[in-house]
This record gives C-alpha cells, structure tokens and sequence, in this order.
DNA sequence: GGTCGCATAAGACTATAGTCGTATATAGTG
DNA sequence: CACTATATACGACTATAGTCTTATGCGACC
C-alpha cells in the first residue's frame, strides 16, 4: 500500500488533486496537510511514500519549506506543485532535490503519469522543461547552508533581505537588537560570508519568502 | 540609404553578422564598434538607423550599457545580440526598451528578417519567446533610476553588489573611503532607498556585471 | 567671463552593523 | 545524573555605514 501526502493551503485544489490521483490511482492511500508545520507532523508519525508540495504554502516561504523537509526527511520523495513557470526556479527546485515539478495548470491524466512515474524512481518534469538537468552544484552547497539555519536565523535572513535594520528586525521578532545581531552573525558564519549584503544576495537568490506571520 | 552599426567586441562574430546581413540586405551601409565607448562616438558623429548591440561588450556592462545608450539616444532603434537565452533576462532587456532581441545561435537568413523587420519598425523576438509583452512597469522606472547613476556612482554600485566594504571599494577605484560613501548616498537618493541591501538588491535584479576595467 | 548645475572628492560627525563574552534553557548522551 | 552541544538572548565594545558640510573642476548657457 502506497500512501501519499498532499501540502497544500487550498482546500479545493487539494480536492482537485485527490480527484485526480483516485481515478487513475485508486490504490493510493491519500492524506492531506495544510501548512508546513502539520506537514512535518503527519511525516514524523506516518510512513508516506511521495510528498506533494504547494511552495507558496503558509509557513512554507517557498524554497525554504522544501530545503526544511529535505533536511528532515532526506530519503523522502519530494515533488512540488506551484503555479510558477519560471525555469530558473524549477531548475532551483529540482537542484534542491525535488523529483518532480507539476505546475497547477497540468491536466488531471498527467499528474495521474507524473505522480506514477516519481512512485517509480523517475524525475518528472513539464514536457517544455524536459532539458532541466544541469542541477548547479553552487547552488546546492549554498541551498544546504540555508537549510543548516534554525527557524530564527531564517526569519532574521528573510527580514534582511527585505533590507530592514537590525533595529526594526528586532521589533517585528519582539527581540533585542543584540540578539538580531547575534542571529546576524551566527548567519555570516552558517553561509560562509562576512556581511550582510552577501547574505541578502543569497537570500535573494534562494527566492525567498519573508515569514508569513 | 539606410546606416547600421554593429557593435561586438568578438571581430569574427562581426565579420559573421555583416555576411549575413549583405548577402540578403546589400543596400546597407555598415558601421562597427568594439567597445561601448567607441559606439557612442559613432552614433554621435554618424546618423546611425539601427544598432545591433552585443551586450557582453568592454565598458558594456550588460543591461547598463543597453540603458545608457537608451539614455543618451532614446530615438535610436536598439537590436541586442546576446548568447543568452534566459526569459527573464530577454523581457528585461525588452522592459528597456530594445525593439528586438537576436540570441547568436540564430540562422543568417533569420537575422536578415529580424533586421529588416526591426528597420520597419516592428519588434523581433525568437520564435518560442514571442509571448514577452508585458513589459514590467514597476522594473521600467527602477532601470531608469538606475540609468541616471554618472558613472563612478555605477562602478560604485557594482561593488556594493559584490558585497565590498566601502573602504575595498575606494581601494579599487583609487579614492578616499569618504568618497565613496558619497557616491553610495547619491545612489540611494536617485533611487529612492536609503540602505546599502536595497541597492544591492537592485544592482541584482539588473542583472549587472562589474566594470571590466 | 561670470555663474549655474553637477560630478567628484573628502573630512567630521552620528547611526548602524558586526564581534565578543556571557548567561540561560533545552535536548541528547554516557 | 552529569556532561555536552546548541539555540536563544543580551550588554559592551569596535568597525563600518551613512549624513552633512565644504571644496574643486568642468561643461552649459546667457
């Protein structure tokens, strides 16, 4: 028995989704999340076989959400379904280690074919994006150092790169402005850097979300 | 008789361009520059119809060459011949206003269309990108900003984009530290921010090389 | 030839960034 | 339980960023 999880805000195009995968796969065991946190419970307490992952999904901050899961559950089958089409960002989501991008425009047939072909050890992808294999390796090392960061590191690098201070950092977290720099710092270190405008050069390039707070 | 000038800083790749073009448009006058700087000599002391501008050009700077041309000759019809092939980069390139856009892999008999296409004022695009039409307002008045920089407040932000302190900028460009926070407070005026992380993310979004010197 | 605007240059000063040391709580480990 | 490692937290200190002011050179324009 294959059980399959799907993480996405949107309860009607979860609905969409379970339709789909029940008339061509009716094998599957289906169970739903939400958000990432309750994504990460039902993965701890439950053996699944393939996540379906919504980028765009409260606590998720797009990339993030991924390199969080793959970090936690690296033997995990991970393939994500975003409206996006932009190349680059696929290409990012498969160097992180996605085994497949759907886009919400796919017709209900061929997420039925792609979710198939994942269960069985392929990477698919969009026909038009079929060429996505130069993964970079740059930006995988730099994908794992953001991945290393802990939840508050990350909220500090999210509101650095919107180029917020450190004072106003500290009042939108409810911490001391030392205790910003402090994350600051343990930052520079974690990325392998020594300020701050090459952190929000990372982060930029990572397409981060800031925290959906 | 119409004037069209070649500006690559490759001379076979010149040399290549204007075979194609004089086998197909032979009533064309040909003109070539080299470098950014000895293009702008030519349009301001020839009446120049249509420029064919590489955008990995000495002095170019990517998009900021493109830009200051714009600036300096904002009547003057611009083709960009680039080895790029990236989406977002070419509807960029076309936010600034290009009228075409020819990526050097193209066929000689293509090119010759594409030029006499551009000449009737028409704009040009590959094939598989002929989608790019929404031209990003918001990206628009941000390249114009950034056109206004003089120079040195360019090479400035350039830096600032590598993540240079101040002080390794100054080092660089061979002036006091104090001038450079000059320059970096002039930018953020003309751009209308008021930190160094937002600069930078801006520089990023343009996609801008640093001076080559 | 003055003078206006502006790019460049730089010193003095203030605000912010970034480092260091330290403390607490928590989770895992022998 | 004691020991270790790590995330979080903060104050004090130093380095850098950013502001303000002034000065000079250069081209445009009466």
């Amino acid at each position: 028995m294959i059980t399959l999880l799907i993480a996405d805000d949107h309860p009607l195009y979860r609905d969409a989704l379970k339709g789909a995968l029940s008339l061509s796969l009716p094998e599957l065991t289906l169970r739903e999340a939400g958000d990432l946190s309750s994504t990460v419970d039902i993965l701890n307490t439950e053996d699944v076989d393939l996540l379906l992952l919504d980028l765009h999904m409260p606590g998720s901050n797009d990339l993030f959400g991924l390199l969080h899961i793959r970090k936690l559950f690296p033997d995990l089958p991970v393939a994500v379904v975003s409206g996006t089409e932009d190349s680059t960002i696929i290409s990012k989501i498969v160097s992180v280690g996605a085994l497949g991008f759907i886009p919400k425009t796919t017709s209900a047939t061929d997420i039925a074919e792609a979710v198939q072909a994942i269960l069985d050890g392929d990477v698919w992808l969009p026909e038009n994006l079929a060429d996505i294999d130069d993964v970079d390796e740059e930006f995988s090392v730099l994908a794992d150092n953001v991945a290393s960061l802990t939840p508050s590191q990350y909220k500090v690098l999210c509101y650095m790169r919107d180029g917020l201070l450190n004072k106003q950092i500290g009042y939108n977290l409810d911490i001391a402005e030392a205790t910003v720099k402090a994350h600051v710092t343990a930052i520079f270190k974690k990325l392998g850097i020594n300020n701050r405008t090459q952190a929000v050069l990372i982060a930029s390039q990572l397409e981060l979300e800031p925290p959906s707070q």
